[in-house]
DNA sequence: ACTCCACAGGAAAATTGGGGTA
DNA sequence: TACCCCAATTTTCCTGTGGAGT
């Protein structure tokens, strides 16, 4: 067989595109949002009020992943800024990230002209929170807060960073501003205190998942602009459409799962983006979502992660917290780590929980107690490689799934 | 009907660490 | 330098609980 050049890879016919296939990025910001014309309507009718040097409500926007929430929500907001020539602030914060008082306050302050020039830390609270009262009254100019993932603040420290923030913008004649809060959780409202409740209750608009025919709409027009009715089978964008749809309504799963199909179709060069793809598409993406999540994990839930599968191993049938939190110290001694208290090994299995990785089922064992069963919800392999890609965890190469009698 | 296991999960204290001021 | 403020993480201490065993 005669050898190849292994450069004619770089030679592939890909389908030519007729525009920039970045516009199925996460990155892209859209100008068109299909079916929300409603919610779009409903957000200027309430932010309007700061063009006339207003005092406006504070806005909840509701919706699940993927419905465009934080697209449009920053997209009115522009708009609002253009009409208003530049003079108004936007900080947008991702209260997933910044979720204190303090950090919350200094990613406005970096907006505010002369209040650029506060620390990202060391300042007591009431200090930060004058300067920017100072600051925000003598430039005059109005601010929308945008507080993506809103539900994480009040998660976090009972509320307070919230209740500061409203305070700085309620409570200071010379300030006008107001927060657009964000959430995918319905019974948000219901969990705030009534101090926070009274203030918040005004205007809120909810984004409802796509339909597939709604998706379809999304995916279309992006579709068309970099590909041409012969380079694609409808069937293939049915179907990104029907599986977003199936997820929660999710625009940015269909978007995601259209880009990676076209990618796909590329590197093979292929002339047609035909369905075969989608479904390829899939496995990639929830494989590259997985692996994203498990090597961010901190290394102690990744410590956890790997008892949890080598429990689920050796007794496929038992792996509950005790066994679990068992196994770990073993594996903490075995990567040379000091173990934590089985407290914080429940919160961390809590976690996972929360990010997919497993489920758990609490269960009273009558006389054995009450504990939670848990189950691994990927692929156990993967979660493994994954893990084992952090350098730090090394030696844990070694050990051997199958020998039960090593940890006796 | 009563016990008591093996945890769940809340509250608060303690520790660590980054940054400030004087 | 010593000392203060704040955030994040972890520990300590704690109360609560479904149901098998008795």
């Amino acid at each position: 067989m005669k050898s190849l050049n292994p450069f004619d890879k770089f030679n592939v016919q890909s389908i030519p595109l007729h525009g920039d296939i970045s516009i199925l990025s996460a990155a892209h910001e859209p100008e068109y949002f299909p079916h929300r014309e409603e919610q779009i309507e409903k957000m200027v009718n309430s932010m309007r009020g700061l063009m006339m040097g207003m005092k406006t409500n504070h806005l909840l926007i509701y919706g699940k992943t993927g419905t465009g929430k934080t697209s449009v929500t920053k997209y009115v907001a522009s708009k609002l800024n253009e009409k208003m020539d530049g003079n108004l602030v936007i900080s947008y914060i991702n209260c997933q990230a910044y979720d204190s008082p303090y950090s919350i306050m200094v990613n406005i302050a970096k907006k505010i002209p002369g209040a650029e020039n506060i620390p990202v830390s060391g300042w007591p609270l009431d200090r930060i929170y004058d300067e920017l009262v100072i600051a925000m009254s003598k430039s005059g100019i109005p601010v929308v807060v945008i507080l993506d993932e809103i539900d994480k603040l009040v998660e976090k420290n009972g509320g307070d960073s919230l209740y500061m923030i409203l305070k700085l913008l309620d409570e200071n004649a010379g300030i006008r501003g107001n927060v657009v809060g964000i959430t995918n959780d319905t019974s948000f409202y219901e969990k705030l205190d009534s101090r926070i409740k009274s203030r918040l209750n005004r205007d809120s608009v909810i984004f409802h998942p796509y339909n597939t025919e709604q998706l379809k709409d999304i995916l279309i027009p992006r579709i068309s602009s970099i590909l041409g009715p012969e380079q694609y089978e409808e069937a293939a964008i049915n179907l990104c459409a029907a599986i977003g749809a199936q997820e929660h309504g999710d625009a940015r799963k269909a978007i995601d799962l259209m880009r990676i199909s076209i990618e796909l179709a590329m590197l093979e060069s292929a002339s047609v983006v035909e369905r075969e793809y989608v479904y390829r598409a899939r496995d990639k993406l929830d494989s590259d979502i997985l692996r994203d999540t498990v090597i961010t994990l901190p290394t102690h839930a990744k410590l956890v992660l790997f008892s949890v599968i080598m429990s689920r191993q050796i007794h496929p049938n038992s792996a509950t917290t005790g066994e679990v939190g068992l196994y770990y110290e073993k594996i903490c001694f075995i990567a040379g780590y000091t173990p934590l208290t089985s407290r914080r090994v429940s919160d961390y299995i809590s976690d996972l929980e929360d990010y997919g990785i497993i489920s758990t089922m609490l269960k009273s064992l009558g006389r054995y107690g009450r504990t939670r069963l848990i189950n691994i919800t990927a692929r156990e392999e993967d979660i493994k490689n994954f893990i084992l890609e952090d350098l730090d965890l090394e030696k844990l190469r070694s050990v051997n799934f199958s020998l039960q009698q090593k940890f006796e």
